[in-house]
RNA sequence: GGAGGGGUGACGGAGUGGCCGAACGUGCCGGUCUUGAAAACCGGAGACGGGGUAACCUGUCCGCGAGUUCAAAUCUCGCCCCCUCCGCCA
C-alpha cells in the first residue's frame, strides 16, 4: 500500500521504478481516480463546513429564543446535498482502494533488475557440498528406507501434498524447531511468541495476503478466519493498529507455527517429497523498527537464518532476487539456498525481506518520537520478516547431506542434545 | 450457546442531543525552586487527512457500520470485542 500522495503525485516515477512488477495495475484508472478523489473530497468537505455552521446557528436562534424554522430547513435541505455528494466520493474511495491495495511493493533501488528466478544475483556462498561415497540418494528414498517418512499413509487421511513423519522423523523436527528457537532467543536477541494459527481479513490484508491472493489461503467454512499461510502474519499483526514507543524499537519476534498453503498454480512442480506441502513446520523472524535502520536490520536478520545452517554445517548461498522474482510486499528479498545432493541443486531454505513502510501502512503500525523531541511526529515502522529456517526443508538437507553409505544419517553434532544424543539415524 | 454489564485520548476515568476534541487524574514536555535529582508550583501538548509558498483555513475520528435529527460520544438498529454468571468442553 503506498502512501496516497504518492499515487497522486509521484504516479510516472512509481510506474518506471515498478518496471514489470507494474504490468497488472490500472495506471489511467488510478490517475483519475486519485483526482477525483482529491476533488470530491474538497467539494464535501466544504458542504460539510456549510452544514456544520448552519447548525451552530440553530443552536444560536433557539438560545436567543429567534425563530429557527428557515435555517432548520435550509440546513435539511444541505444535508441531502450532501449525502448524494457523499455517496460518489464513497465509490470513487471504494474503487481507488481496490487498485491500490493490489499494487505490489516498490523494490529498493539496490534490488537486480530481472525478469525471474534466472536474473536473480548470487551474494555469497558458504561451506561445501558434502563428499559422498556414491550417488545421493533423494531424501523420500532415505526417510522411507528408514522408516520415518510416510507419504502414502498421508494421501490416505488427508490428500496429496501432506506428510506422515514418524519415530526419528518427528523426533528430527522437533529436534530442529527447539534448535532453531533456542538460538535466536538466547543468541539473537528475539521474543519467543506462540500466535494463533487462524486469523482474521483484516489480519491477512495487513501483511498484504488479501485481497490479491486469497486462491492461496485456506479458510474456514462457517466463520471469515484463515489458517495462516507463515507466522509473518500473526507476529507483523501483533502490532497493527499501535504506536510504539521509540525506545522499545527494534522489536524482535521468533515463533514456530505450522503453515497453511493451497499451492494453488504449483501443480506438477515437487510432487515428491517434503518439499512442497499443504502444511509444513517453520520458525519465523519477525522485526520491527526504524526507516533508517531497515536495511541493517535485513543484513542481520539474514545473518541470523545463516548462522542455523552454519550451526549444522549445511552448505548453502544466498541470493538477491531480482525485481520479477521478488513478492508482492517485499522491497528487497534475500533467499538462502540449502544443497541438495541428490538434485546436485540449492533449493530455498529461507527468504528474508524488508517491506520498508508497505505493510506498516495497510496495518497501520507506526512508532512515536521519545517524548521531548519538537514537531515529533510518528512514523510508520518498517516490518522485516524471515524464516529462520523452514523445518522440513531443513530435515530433507540434513538427510540428504548427512547420508552415509550404509543408508543411515548422522546427526550433526549441534543437534545431538536435542536428540537425546543420538548420533546417527537407523533403520526402526 | 444463554443472561447481564461494558467498549471514550499514551494510560486510568467523567461526560444532560447543541457552548465537547472531549472534565479530572497518571504519564509526557518546558519553566520556577535545587549543586543535581525528587517533591511542590506555573505553563504546554490528541491522532489522521485535505487546501495553501506561508501565516493560516478546513474535514474526519469517543469499538465498527447503518439510521433518526438542522445538529450525535450522547437516541435507535445491526455487527465485533471485553468482563461477570450459567451451560458445554481439552
Amino acid at each position: 500500500m503506498y502512501d496516497l500522495r504518492v499515487l497522486r503525485d509521484d504516479l510516472d516515477m512509481l510506474r518506471d521504478r515498478l518496471g514489470p512488477r507494474g504490468k497488472d495495475v490500472a495506471w489511467e484508472d488510478l490517475r483519475r481516480l486519485t483526482e477525483d478523489r482529491r476533488a470530491r473530497t474538497v467539494q464535501v468537505e466544504d458542504l460539510r463546513h456549510q452544514l456544520k455552521k448552519g447548525s451552530e446557528e440553530v443552536a444560536r436562534l433557539k438560545r436567543d429564543k429567534q425563530p429557527a424554522e428557515d435555517a432548520m430547513a435550509a440546513m435539511k435541505a444541505l444535508g441531502e446535498t450532501i449525502k448524494g455528494y457523499e455517496e460518489q466520493l464513497r465509490l470513487v474511495e471504494e474503487q481507488l482502494a481496490h487498485v491500490a491495495l493490489r499494487m505490489p511493493n516498490l523494490p529498493h533501488s539496490s534490488v537486480p533488475e530481472g525478469q525471474d528466478a534466472a536474473d536473480n544475483v548470487e551474494v555469497r556462498r558458504w561451506g561445501t557440498p558434502p563428499s559422498l561415497s556414491g550417488p545421493a540418494q533423494s531424501h523420500w528414498d532415505l526417510g522411507e528406507a528408514l522408516g520415518i517418512l510416510d507419504f502414502d499413509r498421508a494421501v490416505r487421511m488427508a490428500k496429496a501434498r501432506f506428510a506422515v513423519l514418524t519415530g526419528m522423523g518427528a523426533r528430527l523436527e522437533r529436534a530442529l524447531i527447539n534448535y532453531m528457537l533456542d538460538m535466536h532467543t538466547t543468541q539473537h536477541g528475539y521474543r519467543e511468541v506462540l500466535p494463533p494459527l487462524l486469523v482474521n481479513r483484516a489480519t491477512m490484508t495487513g501483511t498484504g495476503q488479501l485481497p490479491k491472493f486469497e486462491d492461496d489461503l485456506f479458510q474456514l467454512r462457517d466463520e471469515e478466519l484463515f489458517l495462516i499461510p507463515t507466522a509473518e502474519v500473526p507476529l507483523t499483526n501483533l502490532h497493527r493498529e499501535e504506536l510504539l514507543a521509540e525506545e522499545t524499537l527494534p522489536v524482535r519476534y521468533t515463533a514456530y507455527t505450522p503453515c497453511f498453503r493451497r499451492e494453488a498454480g504449483s501443480y506438477g512442480k515437487d510432487t515428491r517429497g517434503l518439499i512442497r506441502l499443504h502444511q509444513f513446520n517453520k520458525v519465523e523472524l519477525v522485526v520491527f523498527t526504524k526507516a533508517e535502520h531497515s536495511y541493517e536490520e535485513l543484513e542481520r536478520l539474514t545473518a541470523h537464518a545463516e548462522a542455523i545452517l552454519q550451526g549444522l554445517g549445511l552448505h548453502y548461498r544466498v541470493i538477491t532476487l531480482c525485481r520479477g522474482d521478488m513478492g508482492f510486499s517485499a522491497a528487497k528479498t534475500y533467499d538462502i539456498e540449502v544443497w541438495l545432493p541428490s538434485q546436485k541443486v540449492f533449493r530455498e531454505i529461507s527468504s528474508c525481506s524488508n517491506f520498508e513502510a508497505f505493510q506498516a501502512r495497510r496495518a497501520n503500525i507506526r512508532w512515536r518520537p521519545k517524548a521531548g523531541k519538537k514537531d515529533a511526529k510518528s512514523e510508520f515502522v518498517h516490518t522485516l520478516n524471515g524464516s529462520g529456517l523452514a523445518v522440513g526443508r531443513t530435515l530433507v538437507a540434513i538427510l540428504e547431506n548427512y547420508q552415509q553409505p550404509d543408508g543411515t544419517v548422522s546427526i550433526p553434532p549441534a543437534l545431538q542434545p536435542y536428540m537425546g544424543g543420538l548420533e546417527r539415524i537407523r533403520k526402526e
